[in-house]
DNA sequence: AACACAAATGCAATCGATTGCAATGATATT
DNA sequence: AATATCATTGCAATCGATTGCATTTGTGTT
């Protein structure tokens, strides 16, 4: 069954009575072929199961039709990948990248690489690089630029960055958000998340304008450091609000994890949620449907996300100028916010 | 700064004073040659950010140092890349896979690739495949298995499966798990989850095992075909459990998302867990420590599966000979079986 | 019949790193 | 001094598909 020997286009060439030339061309479309030889030649190759030695391929064209997905891991974060929504995201990634007849390669990327561009770009890994997650390493970013790497970031644009950036409209959606929780007569909403992180800075600043936008007093003892995982959300809360004994009544939270850290919390001491405190989240990952009660929150559309993302990629790879692209979010309203 | 034109060996070894090949034994270690020599090398290497050509490499070799990841996609099962311990395990596999040096291809499996051997192993992409979820789809299993594709399975050993597997003990993780709740006095446990799937499958004969050693009466009413979703978890508990007028005291689910579900449903009719209602989830996702109350679960030990699935795979592919590896399980007990 | 032109195919160079084998030079042995 | 041995290095073939250019064959035109 299995006579090891790796059959060649020469192979079937011969079988076909034509030159290799013929075949590649064949196999791959091309009008310069007869219909009936390209026939011909596509039905040995199924025969016999043949396909292209990719790895020669890759190395004549000089392409590879790979894209590197590159998930920026900062320990201090939590691991990212245990993240819903960056896991959506790369799910979306990976479907349009399947759609576009391009691999994936994945990479959590910790300290071992450091020459991105060396790795990826020179070693002809990939054809371009998909970031994800540009944190504070803004710097390797940078070198990427200047190296005229071919890449796009999921993030926030950030003043004059030299690279491309898709992303939520955080500020927006955050202010919408915001400006719900005052509707409902919320004065003093607490912010959890790190605005070192240039989405939750985003977010930051629509939470401000909301403020702003109502005339409500911007308290700095309502801005609540918090990192992106459950457990922080539920450790801050604990002691930056509750034992700090600052007065809220409602919380906005950079990420729907640190909204449920913080859900546990304000449970175990009994603040009931929503009559005295409400919360919203940002994400609308899976389990915010199914907490108690389920969590409102700012609704990222990742399916356009990974779309535009390798979309752009792809025109980046074909030369052509592109701008930041900004997607729409929508709050969806649930137990946390309902009254 | 970025004379287009990349630099290859030739350039390298040329500067070097030295031929192409001794620049290519030094770059990689090679014992052949000279101290001094493959110091100025790598210098100069270093220097120039040069990196070798991996198309080139590749084809040579005939290797790729690449390993496939494919998650065999599901629609009815849900989009399973949302399913927080699948993508805890990707990450783990992407963390083993860089300390050994290897690439990750990351493909979500639709219908798109039917012939997997073809389009990785012979078209070589990658050197060798980590199946992530065995599903029904043994068919296109045993194929690669007929072609001798260098591949191994992330699951559960099914009767004479022609592939090595590395997955969790599920028979000893649910038996335990079951006889904790029987320890409590529940007499009439629920198992909810599709046996269909060989993992659940063996997860329900854990099930089974306690009843029997405990010498408890199995009722098939109590077996509820869920699918891995926290909305199918929520309805067929509606269904077929509430609906249904069955009587229980205790669920054992055979996932975190499906225990979600059921655990929401189980509030809204205000059965309360875990009083009247038992509860305990499979996975130990990072919700289970963060719904209210807290679920007690089986957890997997992801780290070991990615090091296991890795470590087996090279193996496979030095052409050793490997044994399906199977991995203890923990139950954690929280909030949902706490008395 | 002679020529122009188009369609289909083949020839052969090419991409860049790796590696078996041969060659070189240096040192040790008899 | 001749020879054996070892450490380095270079030569050149090799991996297999792609593609610019040349060639062949077929059709149409005058």
């Amino acid at each position: 069954m299995s006579s090891n020997k790796k059959i060649t286009m020469e192979d079937i060439a011969q079988m076909a009575g034509v030159s290799r030339a013929t075949v590649s061309r064949a196999l791959r479309d091309s009008s310069l072929v007869n219909e009936g030889t390209r026939k011909r030649v596509k039905e040995l190759a199924q025969k016999y199961n043949f396909a292209p030695n990719i790895a020669a391929r890759n190395f004549r064209t000089r392409k590879t039709f790979t894209i590197a997905v590159v998930i920026m891991v900062d320990a201090k974060w939590g691991h990212e990948l245990s993240n819903a929504f960056l896991m959506a995201l790369l799910g979306s990634i990976a479907d349009e990248a399947s759609h576009t007849g391009y691999d994936l390669l994945l990479a959590t990327h910790h300290k071992e690489i450091d020459d991105l561009y060396g790795y990826y770009i020179e070693g002809r890994r990939a054809d371009g690089l998909i970031i994800i997650g540009q944190g504070r390493e803004d710097e390797r970013l940078t070198i990427l630029a200047e190296k005229q790497a071919p890449f796009i970031v999921w993030g926030a644009p950030v003043l004059k960055q030299p690279y491309p950036v898709v992303g939520s409209d955080n500020i927006q959606g955050a202010k919408v958000a915001v400006k719900s929780l005052i509707k409902q007569g919320r004065k003093r909403v607490a912010f959890m998340g790190n605005t070192l992180h240039p989405e939750v800075y985003d977010r930051y600043k629509g939470y401000k304008q909301a403020l702003e936008d109502t005339n409500l007093p911007y308290d700095p003892n309502l801005y609540i450091v918090t990192d992106f995982s459950q457990e922080d959300g539920y450790q801050q809360c604990d002691q930056k609000l509750i034992g700090a004994d600052v007065e809220f009544d409602a919380i906005f939270a950079a990420s729907d994890s640190i909204a449920l850290g913080a859900l546990k919390k304000l449970k175990e001491i009994d603040y009931s949620v929503p009559d005295k405190i409400a919360l919203i989240g940002f994400d609308d990952s899976p389990i915010s449907l199914y907490c108690d009660p389920a969590l409102t929150t700012v609704r990222q559309n990742v399916k356009l996300a990974g779309e535009y993302l390798i979309r752009n990629l792809l025109r980046i790879l074909n030369k052509e100028q592109i701008d930041d692209q900004i997607i729409m979010t929508e709050l969806i309203e649930r137990g946390t916010t309902m009254s």
